[in-house]
DNA sequence: CAGTATCCTTTATGATACTG
DNA sequence: CAGTATCATAAAGGATACTG
């Protein structure tokens, strides 16, 4: 069996990133982690994601099996979006990198402000 | 101290969250884990990367400190990229999700055919 | 409530040409 | 070789209005 080649543009394992170089996925994914949530919930809890870019990710990741959307026929209608076991293991390794992110963030800054003294005219 | 939130626009968590979320930034943090790469030879190595968006990449991750940048005094002038420690911490946890994206790709193609072939027109 | 549809602006990216 | 500069275009995203 051949390993996919990520770096090549017709590897489907590349299409899979793509998804998940998706700010606002891997945010969504997160917030999904810790239990279900409604739509205008997932919104004003993710600050900056309009109501189209939300609507738009949450399609996305139900069709890639990692999200489950549940539509209860109250009125009006309630929709509940829940984690997959599918997506529940990515989230594990999408926690990760929040993590590194979140230990990082120093280092990070620092390197910025070195990067930007030296000349580098931002 | 404080713990970040990501999900505050301001954090700045999220800016770290949004530069590991650029796909050419994943590829390229990937292929400079298994050792230095000259700017061409990265160029080429990933498919479908044009010059101007490596160019930017580069300058991205070497901002941040992940990358190192070393030009050689040669004629013409040689600029080899490395993988910072900094770098290589990220790109150990970034591996994770290349890894769960080839294990996975399968479920995923299959979710996609499921919700295509259920309405959804696509 | 949970979306969709439309329009419009901004941003990202590609192509090409040029330089130390 | 390793870029930068410029222009043109495509894609992403926001605002608003509307619907089951």
């Amino acid at each position: 069996m051949l390993a996919p080649n990520a770096y090549a543009s017709d590897c489907p394992t590349r299409q899979v990133l793509d998804r998940i170089a998706d700010k606002w996925a891997v945010l969504v994914l997160g917030l999904l982690a810790d239990g279900p949530v409604r739509f205008n919930r997932l919104r004003k809890a993710i600050d900056g994601l309009s109501q189209k870019m939300l609507s738009q990710t949450l399609k996305n990741l139900e069709r890639d099996g990692l999200v489950h959307r549940e539509a209860k026929a109250t009125v009006p209608v309630t929709v509940e979006y829940s984690i997959t076991p599918l997506g529940r293991t990515l989230s594990e390794t999408v926690e990760a990198i929040r993590i590194w992110a979140e230990s990082n963030i120093a280092d990070v800054q620092q390197a910025q402000q070195r990067y930007d003294a030296i000349s580098h005219h931002s």
